[in-house]
DNA sequence: TTGACAGTACGATGGTTGTCGTAGACATTA
DNA sequence: TAATGTCTACGACAACCATCGTACTGTCAA
């Protein structure tokens, strides 16, 4: 029985997004692609992917001598699989708790709150069709 | 720099949930208010709830033997406090990309779903008035 | 060939978390 | 008073995380 793919950790997050966005790319690419603010050592992004490689979450390919990594899963799953830990574990098992609680906590544009809009709607309409 | 007021982690914020439904409370309410899904032991809600005291997210009352615990924050403070930082370490600042990942992540009723309507409707008036 | 550089591997560290065992203080009751 | 049970305090523990320093390996130009 192959173990469930662990949940990635925030700064692992970090990465993986980068990772998202940009495609495969090397330790380096990651690490510049991190922005100004963050001030970590270059080998603190190699040993996250190395983590992240060891999870499972990102797969390396090796034949060249800068290793290339890759996101193994999506974007949409692997963030729902963080998310619905948070949901269960603090939440008590409302996502739309969470939800709201997210747009109360920061202001949200308007263009924002209309995609968020159409997405309930389509939940609705899904709802419906039960 | 120490922060005011730490986020509680996930096993505090579990016990911080009991005293916002319950009121305040000894230890040995909080715990058994813990369900039986939870298997820990009586001392490690009391460690935590202390933990919780050291940071200042309850007071206690030590005046009978039974100390009583309180939040001293309310629910939509101290969750948003976690939310936001949740918000700008994983969701690039995007409170509309964390909501939509967490309604991705769980089915969520229509009763709930109308609520969010309510709540977006509302923030769309405030927003109009700006 | 050798020096400078760029890359990976790996161990060490310090902090936090969740968990519990145990010791000691106190109350209640026989 | 003694026994028993309940409570808090506190230390120990393993696990996990982010971070970095250092060692090792390979490449390439002079």
């Amino acid at each position: 029985m192959s173990r469930a793919r662990p949940h990635p950790t925030d700064a692992e997050l970090q990465l993986l997004r980068v990772l998202w966005t940009r495609g495969p790319s090397t330790v380096r690419e990651v690490h510049e692609s991190l922005g100004p603010e963050s001030t970590t050592a270059y080998t603190t992004s190699l040993k996250l992917l190395q983590n992240l490689h060891g999870k499972g979450l990102v797969a390396r390919d090796e034949s060249s001598r800068q290793h290339i990594y890759r996101a193994t899963g999506g974007e949409a799953s692997t963030v729902q699989g963080v998310v619905r830990h948070l949901i269960d574990r603090s939440f008590e098992g409302s996502a739309a708790s969470l939800a709201m609680h997210a747009l109360g906590a920061k202001r949200t544009s308007p263009e924002e709150l209309s995609r968020l809009k159409a997405l309930i709607a389509e939940l609705e309409k899904r709802e419906r069709r039960r």
